[in-house]
RNA sequence: CGGGGUGUAGCGUAGCCCGGUAUCGCGUCUGCUUUGGGAGCAGAAGGUCGUAGGUUCGAAUCCUGCCACCCCGACCA
């Protein structure tokens, strides 16, 4: 932060993602490989995310709990989809103790006596645990269903990561339903997707479309995989959230029945779905700029700052007054604000390093507005600067707030309309995917095809649409005939 | 895991080819002057040169192993 270096996003955009995260104080690399730290003020937007999540997560009816970190090896190859698309990315734990090592003093060994008689896996997800323990839960129709998310971290040994985006350990929460009907799990399974998408694009300002996995990009267990995407600055798509019907697949591995009311047994089917700090990475990547990261209102940890510009003591005392009871007319309207009262700091410095951080709204007030009866206002998104009459401050700011949520989500959307593109050709695909944008094309419906895409013009399917329009045409890539299209691009 | 690159003070770096105990900028600390868009002057502190070995009278510099990170691929949320 100390450095006045700037890099651009057009310029190169994973530098630049790189300098925001850590110019803005979101998070670092840590002494672990692939692994962050997340830093206190990169911490607080996620503890917003969680906190609205959770409410949302809670106002559908489910509750929190928490399942243990480790599971045991045999407990996780039972559902083997599911293992075997998650079995090269495990961290296991094999032995419990460590002891002095003989031949070299001040170093540890791990103690070749305490091998665990049965492997740990460290959960990438935990449908496996969980599964095993809904087993005891469920007898009845009456035991069901079972509502239940749990914030946890997970870990997943990537081969390359990148803050946020991709990490060895990551936190994330993840939901785990259990019901008596496909018909009842298929609706958990969509109104989840509809609550991360109102969560997207309501608090995150970020549009994102919903749509259906092919099966290539399922996720390992499950029988359908919806999700949504959001476009990232840079045209490349970013998948933000999941949500899965695994029909009876887990319920079959970990042999979870219910008497129903007919007093017949049937396996009990399940959901389950996710959001990760993943969505860090997708808020930067979405709104910030050159000069450093934008927040939305909803998820910014300070939502107004004050800066005073002062010359004397005796003016700072009077400025603080009157910023004092500013503060508390806007924390009164829910409005969070910070006070940047250091004294060894100019306000130029102060406006650059608030921008850095993203606050939307800037107030700066000195001895002028003080006689004048006036404060000047700025906002983040856009720039702007005004100086207005101080009596309108409090709803002024109010307007404002909002104001730049929604400029922030339009913006966003328009930038996405842009790069959308409808495509009919390979050399038309290609100059999509090379000039960053989501591609609209016909394809033949065929992982085979869908492959060979993939590893000749880099870019997968991201979803297909829910609702999409049918339309008749022909594969761009086979020629083979088609009803729709769906949504290809290269992605994080 | 393949290709490329980097590792020197809190951060960014020079020095390395051609061995002689480390340069500069930012930041930090002290003092004074400053404060409406990244302050100025003066002084000060801060370094096992990623790590472990080797060569040498002497290693940041040469040699070997290891580790970490970054970029590009493959894999993935």
């Amino acid at each position: 932060m100390s450095e006045f270096k700037k890099v651009s996003r057009t310029e190169n955009y994973s530098e630049w993602y790189n300098y925001i995260v850590d110019a803005a104080e979101l998070a670092q690399h840590s002494a672990v490989k692939g692994c962050m730290v997340i830093k206190p003020y990169g911490y607080a937007i996620w503890e917003k995310m969680q906190a609205d999540l959770d409410q949302r997560f809670k106002a559908t009816g489910h509750s929190n709990a928490y399942f243990p970190l480790f599971i045991p090896k045999s407990l996780f190859e039972a559902e083997e989809k599911n293992a075997e698309g998650f079995a090269k990315e495990c961290a296991v734990v094999t032995h419990y103790r460590l002891k002095s090592d003989p031949n070299n003093k001040g170093k540890l060994i791990v103690d070749p006596e305490a091998k665990l008689s049965e492997e740990l896996i460290v959960r990438p997800t935990s449908e496996a645990i969980i599964w095993s323990t809904y087993r005891g839960w469920i007898q009845s129709y009456r035991d069901l269903p079972i509502l239940i998310n749990q914030w946890a971290n997970v870990v997943r040994w990537e081969m390359r990561t990148r803050l946020f985006l991709r990490t060895t350990e990551f936190l994330w929460q993840e939901g785990h339903t259990a019901h008596a009907t496909k018909e009842e799990a298929i609706v958990e399974t969509k109104q989840m997707l509809e609550v991360y998408a109102a969560f997207a694009e309501d608090i995150m300002a970020m549009p994102v479309i919903k749509g259906i996995k092919t099966a290539n990009e399922r996720f390992a267990g499950a029988e359908d995989t919806f999700c949504i995407e959001a476009m990232m600055q840079d045209g490349k798509a970013l998948q933000a959230g999941t949500s899965h019907f695994l029909g009876q697949n887990f319920a079959k591995a970990f042999d979870v029945k219910f008497t129903g009311k007919d007093g017949k047994q049937d396996y009990v089917w399940a959901t389950s779905w996710g959001v990760s700090t993943r969505l860090m990475g997708a808020l930067i990547m979405t709104h910030s700029d050159d000069e450093g990261l934008v927040l939305p209102p909803k998820l910014a940890p300070i939502q107004v700052v004050i800066v005073p510009i002062f010359r004397s003591e005796e003016d700072l005392a009077s400025i603080t007054t009157k910023v004092m009871e500013i503060k508390k007319q806007l924390e009164y309207k829910g409005v969070s604000v910070k006070f940047d009262n250091r004294d060894t700091l100019k306000p130029g410095f102060k406006f650059a390093e608030w921008e850095l951080k993203g606050v939307p709204l800037r107030l700066a007030i000195g001895m002028r507005d003080i006689q004048n009866n006036t404060i000047e206002i700025a906002r983040r998104d856009t720039k702007e600067k005004k100086s207005i009459a101080m009596d309108h401050l409090v709803e002024e700011v109010g307007s404002l707030l909002t104001d730049i949520q929604e400029n922030l989500y339009q913006r966003a959307l328009k930038f996405r309309t842009e790069k959308t593109k409808i495509v009919d050709s390979k050399e038309a695909f290609l100059k999509v995917m090379d000039e960053g944008g989501f591609a609209l094309a016909h394809w033949d419906g065929s992982s085979e095809t869908e492959e060979k895409i993939k590893e000749e013009l880099k870019a997968t399917i991201r979803c297909i649409p829910l609702d999409n329009r049918q339309e008749a045409g022909f594969c761009f890539f086979t020629g083979k005939p088609s009803k729709e299209r769906v949504v290809f691009a290269r992605a994080y």
